[in-house]
DNA sequence: TTATAGATTGCCT
DNA sequence: GGCAATCTATAAT
């Protein structure tokens, strides 16, 4: 599913305009044996949409500034989901930014890939740009056509997929599970590519 | 009840 | 490249 994603669209619909961003960069993680995974240790309040039906938004707050996003993917009691990490900004950037709290100083800013980049490539940037919380937005369906927070098959071709080790975790740090489409400019984080 | 680590970011040198 | 910010879930007393 991590893969899978990869070149669909994250839309989300809000009173002032709609915010699209395509997937460049997602995370899997699994159940009980992955030891990243906030599911590891069973069911509780905080992990309860990994526990439930596959399709819902997992959000969680982290190092008590930011929120991510996540995607059950597996059946109903089956734990196991997607982070997504990274989205190329693709309709309402002005408002994005805004969200983010960046400063437009020229229209061209929105096109300059420096700019764009500090919008939503990042798990915690792209749920700010998104205007995503846990209160509003915790086990909402991703794939229902009704829902303000949905993810939408545009038809983008993905050309190529690098696979590595996930960031930013100790436990379980090994395994391959990072994906994300090849040379692309908005892939999250400082290191090369 | 208290301590600690965490699926990050942004500012500093 | 180093590290503080800032909250929460979970582990340790």
């Amino acid at each position: 599913m991590a893969r899978a994603l990869l070149g669909k669209l994250l839309v989300r619909k809000t009173p002032r305009g709609i915010l699209a961003g395509r997937i460049i960069e997602t995370e899997a993680y699994l159940g009980k044996g992955d030891r990243a995974a906030h599911a590891a240790a069973g069911k509780t309040a905080r992990n309860a949409v990994l526990f439930g039906p596959p399709g819902r938004a997992y959000v969680y707050f982290i190092y008590g500034n930011h929120y991510c996003l996540n995607v059950s993917c597996l059946a109903d009691g089956v734990p196991g989901c997607v982070l997504f990490r990274a989205l190329e900004p693709v309709s309402g950037i002005a408002q994005m930014a805004e969200a983010r709290g960046i400063e437009l100083a020229k229209e061209i800013d929105l096109k300059k890939i420096s700019f764009l980049k500090k919008i939503s490539s990042g798990p915690g940037r792209l749920a700010e740009a998104m205007e995503i919380t846990r209160a509003r937005d915790n086990g909402k369906s991703l794939v229902s056509q009704r829902s303000d927070l949905r993810i939408v098959d545009d038809g983008y071709r993905v050309r190529r997929v690098t696979v590595t080790p996930r960031i930013g975790i100790v436990k379980s740090a090994e395994q391959p599970l990072r994906y994300f489409i090849a040379r692309n400019p908005f892939v999250s984080g400082r290191r090369v590519h």
